[in-house]
RNA sequence: UGACCCGUGGUGUAAUUGGCAACACAUCUGAUUUUGGUUCAGAAGAGUCCAGGUUCGAGCCCUGGCGGGUCAACCA
């Protein structure tokens, strides 16, 4: 059985970027080497769309016996801070990777560029521009006219050097010059029409300080950067694409064997119900829609980590939806699957009651009370089983009582039968209601023959129903999720912006009944509350208050019925 | 009216040298079940964007269309 799935797991087909290593590795490129990296810009926290690519970037390097580094890509003082390194790492540790002493900044790197960067303008390649950066889009022409020469283009090597010297000495103000490659103003790639690649910022940066007034940018550190740390493997998402002219000519002025990284691009995550974008996801947390990064209902990984999701679940997703060229729209419904999928198999079974209905046992001894046994997990005999105290008066889930059901409703209801999980068969006689009307209590006889376990323990009835005793039930503050927002593509509307989207519904706090072995529930902790979802316990929870987070429903056929 | 990238069930992926279009999710049946969960068995759903071409044979190769995406930040 194990060797089969062995045997099925190592024909899956390889994806577009994993028979490229294999074919480079065939090749002998960089000697066979593989070495990747993951680099994210210390400015925001990782999200689920960053975890797919540091499934494959670390993936990649564990699949072909490579390496992986972590490099923040800390090119711009202005946005970055070291308060998002910490996180970061702690994600991405969370995910289950580990980049073990290879952590690296672009900014270790300043003096290297600051050095190839005066190579450049040495060799007639690199020029110091005076102008405007309005002066410069005008410029550059347009995707379908070529761009027409800045004026200082031709400025001799001798004074490039001297005013580029000058730049890093604080010498001109923001904004005032930028260095530029000298490349091709008719070059149809717009990238390629001579990019800024230094320019003049006085903020300082949180890890070189003062010490540089000039910066390079993106397209003048990544690449190189790969350079410097040997990656062979450069993988990036697919709006990158049209970088990659560039990023190969850097690298052709920086190779001194046959030596060099290669940008292969992948498809960046589209999930439905979901919006990704950095912008709006801090528009969410600024304007208080959520509350912070790690709102359960944020796709951040701290979010999701919170919200109950499991490392193990979002590996598992990204393994499924793949890597391609294609622009994917990859439905947050698999996302869910996954999470269910890990959490079946590991979250101990337990009572709760999050909508209570007063049910009395009416033949039941008023100060009786019995210690049923119960199995932790149906899917996993080794986690054993534990007891949960029966007595008279129980909770139901309101739900789970109809004065008058219709035919296909299995639970309880005048005159039905109906069993209590792990305890016995009880038969509904009466049921009392409040001034407004409402089902205040219901009435129950039991057969005490068929408790769990004996003699008529085997006796079928349609429907099984979760409870919690009234006397030793536990409070507790549940949280119920449900999506941030309620349209599909929340950030697909041209005139509308995600925010209009937003689902009102998507918390709601109430207050619920749990069994008593819940009490010492530790933070993050899963459980399956039974036939409601899984749920794990929030941070926010007190020595005398326990707080739950809705991970997910349980696939539910009944409700989809209605 | 540019360059580059991409078009396979509802969604996401697969089809290795050109050889019966496969898998997962979702959907729908049925069985099992002390969770309307899980598990199991099964069904329906695409003929591969379109039109040509090469070939005994094309999702795959060629040509031309059509559709979608990316690019004109001193962001990454």
């Amino acid at each position: 059985m194990t060797e089969h799935k062995e045997d099925s797991a190592e024909k899956k087909s390889l994806n577009f970027i994993e028979a490229m290593v294999e074919e480079d590795i065939r090749s002998g490129k960089n000697h066979g080497r593989v070495h990747t990296r993951f680099p994210p810009e210390p400015n925001g926290y990782l999200h689920i769309g960053h975890a797919k690519a540091i499934c494959l970037d670390f993936g990649i390097a564990e699949r072909y016996g490579g390496k992986c580094n972590l490099r923040f890509d800390d090119t711009n003082p202005t946005k970055e801070d070291i308060e998002f390194v910490d996180s970061i790492k702690e994600d991405i540790h969370w995910l289950g990777f580990d980049w073990e002493d290879r952590e690296y900044f672009a900014s270790d790197y300043f003096g290297k560029l600051y050095d190839f960067a005066t190579e450049l303008i040495k060799k007639g390649l690199a020029y110091v521009d005076d102008q405007s950066s309005e002066v410069m889009a005008a410029q550059k022409g347009s995707p379908t006219e070529p761009g027409t020469h800045s004026p200082f283009r031709e400025r001799s090597v001798e004074e490039n050097l001297d005013l580029f010297k000058r730049m890093n000495e604080g010498e001109f103000p923001e904004g005032s010059r930028v260095l530029r490659a000298k490349i091709d103003m008719a070059s149809p790639n717009m990238h390629m029409r001579d990019p800024v690649i230094y320019r003049i910022l006085f903020h300082p940066h949180h890890r070189t300080g003062d010490r540089w007034k000039v910066y390079p940018m993106y397209d003048f550190a990544h690449g190189q950067s790969d350079f410097f740390e040997g990656v062979t493997h450069s993988l990036c998402t697919l709006e990158f694409e049209v970088h990659r002219p560039l990023y190969d000519w850097l690298v052709e002025h920086l190779k001194e064997n046959d030596y060099r990284p290669r940008q292969t691009e992948f498809n960046r995550l589209n999930l439905s119900y979901t919006v990704l974008s950095k912008r709006v996801l801090l528009a969410l947390v600024n304007e208080g829609h959520v509350n912070g990064w790690d709102d359960p209902r944020m796709p951040t990984l701290t979010g999701l980590r919170r919200r109950g999701y499991t490392s193990e679940s979002i590996r598992n997703f990204n393994d499924s939806i793949g890597y391609t060229k294609v622009m994917a729209n990859n439905d947050v419904g698999l996302l869910e699957y996954a999470v269910r999928e890990d959490l079946n198999k590991k979250a101990p079974r337990v009572m709760a009651v999050l909508n209570p209905l007063k049910l009395i046992i009416t033949n039941y001894p008023e100060d009786k009370t019995e210690e049923m046994e119960t199995i932790n997990n149906p899917e996993d005999e080794s986690m054993g089983s534990r007891t949960i105290p029966f007595s008279r008066e129980i909770y139901i889930e309101r739900e789970d009582f109809m004065e008058d059901p219709p035919k296909k409703f299995f639970r309880l209801g005048p005159g039905r039968e109906v069993r209590l999980k792990s305890a016995y068969i009880i038969k509904c006689e009466d049921y009392k209601k409040d001034e407004n009307g409402e089902v205040c209590e219901v009435y129950c006889t039991y057969d005490e023959a068929t408790r769990s376990g004996g003699p008529e323990a085997g006796r079928k009835v349609k429907g099984t129903l979760h409870w919690v005793s009234a006397k030793h039930a536990v409070e507790a503050e549940v949280r119920l999720y449900d999506r941030l927002f309620i349209d599909p593509e929340p950030a697909g509307h041209k005139d509308k912006s995600p925010v209009d989207f937003l689902n009102p519904d998507s918390l709601k706090v109430i207050t619920g009944y749990v069994e008593p072995s819940l009490k010492d529930a530790k933070a993050l902790d899963h459980f399956q509350f039974q036939r409601l979802g899984y749920f794990n316990v929030d941070p926010d929870t007190t020595p005398g208050k326990l707080v739950f987070n809705r991970t997910v429903t349980l696939r539910d056929n009944w409700s989809k019925r209605k």
